[in-house]
RNA sequence: GGUCUCUUGGCCGAGUGGCUAGGCACCGGUCUGCAAAACCGAUUACUCCGGUUCGAAUCCGGAAGAGACCUCCA
């Protein structure tokens, strides 16, 4: 089979060999969070989509720079006609600093992408610490002529652009569409076209952030940092830039024609989206409350979850689906994904236990390479977890005396497990509460050779009511041969 | 309204023109004093209507349903 990595490229919506520019250096960017609010699913899923690249690729011993970006710039306008971001309002009525706001929430992205085992990028680059490449950028596409000033305002010149380039080719807009679909908002007067976008604002006197410029004082837009940043820090051109399918329109359309216009190519090879996450088959949003926080999935405190689920789970999860298809989150189908991974790291503890023998009845390398074959196509991280189930049936299978494996193929099997489910898929065991807690430990172990005894003297009505009172407690209780073993069952 | 995408068994979710992933649930069996776990086995699919084909859930056309985006909002 093919040992060539192919990603699916948004721009040319088919797969396409991925062939770094410079081997083995390997460029991601990545569309982080803006950072105003509380970090929720929506967050987690391009977080981990990427991690997966980022890993697969290192594991393909690239020497991979990953940049994915805190926005903490250009939305905190204060406006109070409509759309008033709640946070801003938050951070006003606190009498916060922004930056402070900023400050909470980047910890709070953080530490939760860490519990997600997201390893962190290679440079996190602030939008507000790249105000002067972006006031060059603009800059740029000013002197090309593809910007005009307005009170102060510069806007991108879309009708000049796509004279000369092709504006929409990413989204397969077509700007005569554009023409006659976009809605016309209020405040839009200054524009030539409604769908021109703003690379520079002149604040108003009750925005918050802002800078100094030749054109005003004022804040960079929104599309801009992106551009500024990715060029900066992988060069004018990189390999893969990554983000949510609702970014191609308008932020990543815009990005690819601002670095046209200022450049006069594309910088971007490969564009990567990953889809949408829905809540019972139904758009996540605020205004539909059914928004998930990734604090309420892990504790458990939202109206459709009935308990709470562990960063593992959550990540299993996401990873059982491909990352271009739609996501859909239900109680009932974490519930699920919590027990098969359960499943599958109970299996993975057990090949220890497994007896060597002479001939073997699995072909682990087989299974090794169908793994390498399913990321190999486009990141097919479902595929690789069916392979893994596969794995954990014959190693069952070995400890029920059905199957056999030799010592080499037990060897190989733990590699397996190590590279693909823990290395490349980032999953992580749980940490043994056992391990952790001695004394819990030996109480327990106390009590069930107690009833161990009480099993050898066929007193049964005692022996059950310390199995039916340990289980109650949320310890699983398993009856070997001679004896029985036991673990801590999740909440 | 425009552009695009999707529609698989009780639930989630892969996939390919014919050999019908995987997980969870359910059912039967083995094991067990009884359970649990594990193992063995069975059952339930491809939204609908046409067409292409020896053969389509997979290709083409149409219908219905769902979703995404359509500008300063990630």
């Amino acid at each position: 089979m093919s040992s060539k990595l192919f990603i699916f490229n948004t721009i040319s919506r088919k797969k396409e060999e991925f062939i770094p520019l410079n081997p083995p250096f390997v460029g991601i960017y990545v569309c982080g969070p803006t950072v105003y609010g509380d970090p929720h699913l929506g967050h987690a899923r391009p977080a981990i989509t990427f991690d997966v690249l980022f890993r697969y690729l290192q594991y393909s011993k690239y020497k991979v720079r990953y940049v994915r970006n805190i926005t903490d710039v250009g939305h905190l306008e204060n406006d109070s006609d409509y759309g008033e971001d709640k946070i801003e309002k938050k951070a006003r009525l606190e009498q916060l600093e922004p930056m402070e706001v900023v400050q909470y929430y980047s910890d709070r992205y953080h530490d939760f992408m860490a519990q997600l085992n997201v390893k962190k990028p290679s440079i996190e680059p602030r939008a507000s610490g790249h105000i002067i490449e972006q006031m060059q950028l603009i800059e740029e596409i000013e002197k090309n002529g593809f910007a005009y000033t307005v009170n102060g305002s510069v806007y991108f010149d879309v009708e000049a652009y796509s004279k000369k380039y092709h504006y929409g080719k990413l989204s397969g807009r077509v700007l005569e569409d554009l023409y006659s679909n976009t809605r016309n908002l209020d405040g839009q007067d200054e524009k030539r076209n409604p769908f021109d976008f703003a690379l520079w604002k002149k604040a108003l006197p009750e925005h918050i952030m802002r800078w100094q410029s030749k054109w005003s004082v004022g804040f960079p837009g929104w599309h801009l940092e992106c551009s500024a940043m990715s060029t900066k820090y992988l060069g004018d051109v990189f390999d893969i830039h990554g983000g949510g399918m609702d970014l191609i329109f308008p932020h990543h359309e815009c990005e690819i024609a601002q670095s046209v216009a200022a450049h006069g190519k594309e910088t971007v090879r490969y564009w990567m989206h990953n889809n949408m996450i829905t809540i019972n088959g139904q758009k996540m949003g605020k205004s539909l409350g059914n928004f998930i926080t990734l604090e309420q999935l892990f504790t458990g405190e939202h109206v459709v979850l009935t308990k709470a689920y562990n960063p593992m789970t959550i990540r299993f999860f996401i990873l059982q689906a491909h990352y271009r298809s739609t996501l859909d989150f239900s109680n009932e189908a974490l519930l699920a994904a919590e027990k098969g991974f359960d499943r599958m790291l109970e299996a993975y503890n057990n090949i220890n236990n497994i007896k060597p023998s002479e001939n073997s009845t699995v072909n682990i390398s087989e299974i090794r390479n169908k793994c390498v074959d399913a990321l190999n196509d486009d990141l097919s991280t479902p595929i690789v977890i069916s392979c893994l189930f596969d794995v954990v049936k014959t190693i069952n299978g070995a400890i029920a005396g059905n199957e056999k494996f030799d010592k080499q193929n037990i060897d190989d099997c733990k590699k397996l497990f190590d590279d693909f489910a823990f290395e490349i898929l980032g999953l992580t065991h749980e940490t043994n509460i056992t391990n952790n807690n001695k004394i819990l430990s030996e109480v327990v172990n106390l009590l069930l050779n107690e009833r161990l005894l009480a099993k050898q003297r066929k007193d049964f009505e005692a022996s059950d009511r310390i199995r039916n009172q340990l289980t109650s407690l949320g310890i699983e209780i398993k009856d070997t041969k001679d004896s029985f073993e036991w673990k801590l069952k999740k909440q």
